[in-house]
DNA sequence: TATTGTTATACTCTATAACTATA
DNA sequence: TATAGTTATAGAGTATAACAATA
């Protein structure tokens, strides 16, 4: 009756770990990794990066929605975002439409191309996450993302 | 008895999410990001980056290991492990001494100021990731754990 | 003064292509 | 031919500093 625990060892078993494969942001940065190159190689003929398609989803979600919105939404800087939304623009997918009420803010339209791709890319990413974790349960899937979540809206801010 | 759902729409409720939050790779970015940002600004005083710790952690661990073993085990490719030799090379961190055996390969050896480093890097690392999971339960943490090797390890292999 | 968007710049991590030296 | 290391370059994602326009 004996449960196999994997390990990172088994990768290289030649190498001593030390303990270093009880580092959490160790595991998640890996696993990071493994699902974002995966799913770009996957976009590149869409022409949109992972994060692209994250901020084109909202947009077609939130017809008009500010950038500081989206920046409060993934928790990063107003400037990043806006590099996000530059490229989605000059690629025709976005465009920014002044605010009538507030004329410092844009508001954000998913154009119709914009809406071709997402679809063509929500289908690339559905198909994709289910590829990485058909190695789990139901109950384990959804343990992953409660935990995470967890972890994530827990933190403290920032500044502290 | 209502059980809490922890949702990304309770930071920004006047967003649609559209499905997005039923995305992993966004949850696993997110909180990558997350323990990535923050442990970058707590090791800035030892002049170190997350990565280069994992690297000189493993060269410490394994005295006269090659970059190759390292690449292997980090699944990255030799030039980016060589990126961060370099690094902790110039911090005089690492010393390079090229084997006897094999002249193509290098031996890594960490020197006495990286072990200084290492050992302070490990103190900061710790504390960071007690902070992260403190709203964890054991049994949460060990599953977190579990569950991304789980999917680190039985991905499908790269060229496929 | 505060907020929204923008530009410029830089850093971390990753990759590919092409090279040298050695096996 | 294959392997170890290196160099050059690029791309994705993030940040800070500083600015203009508007509230």
């Amino acid at each position: 009756m004996t449960s196999e625990v994997l390990t990172r060892q088994s990768v290289t078993p030649e190498l001593a770990l030390d303990g270093l494969d009880s580092v959490l942001g160790l595991h998640i940065g890996t696993t990071n990794t493994l699902f974002v190159s995966r799913l770009e190689r996957q976009l590149e003929p869409l022409s949109v990066t992972p994060k692209q398609v994250a901020i084109l989803w909202l947009v077609h979600a939130n017809p008009g929605v500010k950038q500081t919105d989206l920046s409060r939404f993934f928790k990063i800087e107003r400037p990043t975002v806006h590099q996000f939304v530059r490229q989605l623009m000059r690629n025709g997918y976005l465009v920014n439409e002044p605010s009538k009420l507030d004329r410092r803010a844009g508001g954000l339209w998913i154009t119709e191309s914009g809406q071709i791709t997402l679809a063509e890319a929500r289908r690339v990413i559905v198909a994709h996450e289910d590829e990485l974790t058909a190695c789990l349960t139901v109950r384990e899937k959804s343990e992953l993302f409660r935990i995470l979540m967890k972890v994530y809206l827990s933190a403290p801010s920032k500044e502290v």
